[in-house]
DNA sequence: GGCCAGGTCAAAG
DNA sequence: CTTTGACATGGC
């Protein structure tokens, strides 16, 4: 008999409110930008996992509507797969990527991925990622420059269809406001979330997804919309209470609960 | 015009 | 070990 966590509870909200939301969009054959496509859980083949990885490394920081048309400058010019990228002269590149900022950091970065990716597996991302153990893929993904365990954990959900729960901003945010895990790291964030959930790759894709809309929509960083949020009775902040839950801007790094830090 | 957006890394304190 | 600065575009 297990107990519904709250974690949970947020993610039936969420799931009863907005419905299922078709992460990760990729473009489909004859499309020119990458779309969401609703209950599409199978397993990616290997054009999609590179550009889910490529996304995934992106979107950094930066509005998705900004990674779609570097995607699609991409595909225009012939060099959305792994092989293209890999092979592609930096400036090039970056000039294709542009629109997506940090144009040169990231075109260096892209490049370099899908280079030692095809040099350390050539098998080829397909089997790489349908075979490998997911706690695996994400560790050797961590090693790659320019793939922090956000990036690594889009990767291994996402691309490989494997049970690894995304941390973003928004996920911090949210769950910050309604009074799970205050302050915890990357690694905290994580944790709590799946011991709430039950370890499915199509549970923890759509909750992220589901997330990320919740935080554009209505727990916004600005102005949050607490009137129509669809979880307003589970959050102290929209009945009356408003004294601080914004602010989880420094106190986001202080927290109490350690992750590593008692290897004995 | 300023703030924000599906972070990460290296350098400095 | 923690904090800070750099990286850059486009929408509101």
């Amino acid at each position: 008999m297990k107990k519904k966590s709250r974690v949970e509870k947020v993610y039936r909200g969420l799931l009863k409110a907005f419905g299922p939301q078709g992460w990760w969009p990729v473009t489909p054959r004859g499309a020119a930008s990458p779309v969401y496509t609703p209950l599409s859980y199978a397993a990616r083949s290997g054009a999609e996992i590179a550009e889910i990885c490529a996304g995934a490394i992106l979107t950094q920081n930066t509005a998705w509507t900004n990674v779609g048309k570097a995607l699609a400058g991409l595909h225009g010019a012939g060099l959305l797969s792994a092989e293209r990228i890999a092979a592609c002269r930096l400036p090039r590149l970056a000039a294709l990527i542009r629109p997506s900022g940090y144009y040169r950091q990231k075109a260096r970065r892209l490049r370099d991925f899908f280079a030692r990716a095809a040099k350390e597996h050539p098998e080829g991302l397909e089997r790489w990622f349908r075979s490998a153990p997911p706690e695996a893929l994400r560790r050797e993904l961590l090693s790659y420059k320019g793939v922090g365990p956000e990036t690594a954990d889009s990767m291994v959900l996402y691309a490989a269809g494997r049970p690894s729960f995304v941390i973003d901003a928004y996920t911090r945010r949210i769950g910050g406001r309604l009074g799970l895990g205050r302050g915890a790291d990357y690694d905290a964030w994580k944790a709590l979330f799946e011991a709430g959930l039950p370890r499915r790759a199509d549970v923890y894709n759509e909750y992220h997804a589901l997330l990320v809309r919740l935080g554009k929509e209505f727990c916004r960083k600005t102005l949050p919309l607490c009137g129509g949020c669809p979880l307003r009775s589970d959050c102290g902040r929209a009945a009356g209470r408003r004294k601080d839950h914004g602010k989880d801007r420094s106190s986001a790094r202080r927290g109490r609960i350690q992750k590593g830090a008692g290897r004995h």
